[in-house]
DNA sequence: AAGATAATGATAACTGTTATCATTACATCC
DNA sequence: GGATGTAATGATAACAGTTATCATTATCTT
């Protein structure tokens, strides 16, 4: 891929105008909301360009993949299943240990992904309630 | 789910009988090759029935979900993207730190998953050589 | 043995995603 | 500026994994 065309020009200005976790609907719906032209097949291979080009990030969730901006340091993913709501969290010691326990086993990692589930803030106040 | 059909005693039965990490299909078609008949749907039906009762595990990988023996006690997994191989692994630290995360940050943990991706032992000297 | 209920299996349907292919937009060279 | 090669677009078909539908069958309880 080489050209930056309008589409992915929206794609990226769309993600990095926030910081939320998009999915390929998401980002179509967005666009088309802002009277762009764009169609779904489109949208999928711009993500997948953008994110080859290390423009954009993504996480691989059970059903679906999503989105985030790219620049941000590595961190992994808190998800409430009450609300959706997507909490970044990194902790160093949680990566080296994991590099630690890669290499016991003779593994050679090339990344990794780890996805916690559970109840936001809020939400476990709002049950409490 | 009340009833154990010969159907599902035979799934069980697979999984028990190996280390393996299943998919459904390979489920269906290692049990129609023992002479069973069995639907692809029932297999789907026999599969998640079976680890609601909790006499299953299971972790959802990007694609499909793989199921394995339970028993074992809670572990992550690594995988060679070269070979398919899942190790297993388990880490104490790893876990009471994805616990301090989480309070960190107002969550109630309900689950979590741990995907390491790499090349195994194995992989990695057959690509040097 | 009956009756109630849950499971089965063939298949349709669904979701997220990739492939196809004719058309269009860019960029480059003349 | 115009021809030409190349990559992107968009509508839509196809695909994989999975769940839903529904008539039929098996299992469990009394
Ligand atoms: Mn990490
Ligand atoms: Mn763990
Ligand atoms: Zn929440
Ligand atoms: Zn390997």
């Amino acid at each position: 891929m080489q050209k930056l065309t309008s589409q992915r020009q929206a794609i990226l200005n769309l993600i990095n105008a926030s910081n939320r976790h998009w999915d390929a609907d998401e980002v179509a719906r967005a666009l088309v909301d802002t009277g762009a032209s764009i169609g779904i097949a489109t949208v999928y291979r711009g993500l997948s360009a953008l994110e080859s080009q290390g423009l954009i990030d993504s996480i691989q969730l059970a059903d679906k993949k999503r989105y985030e901006r790219a620049g941000k340091a590595h961190h992994d993913h808190m998800i409430c299943t009450s609300c959706g709501r997507i909490e970044e969290f990194s902790h160093d010691t949680i990566e080296s240990l994991q590099e630690a326990a890669a290499e016991k086993k003779g593994f050679k990692l090339t990344g990794h992904q780890l996805v916690m589930f559970g109840f936001c803030r809020k939400c476990t106040q709002e049950l409490d309630a």
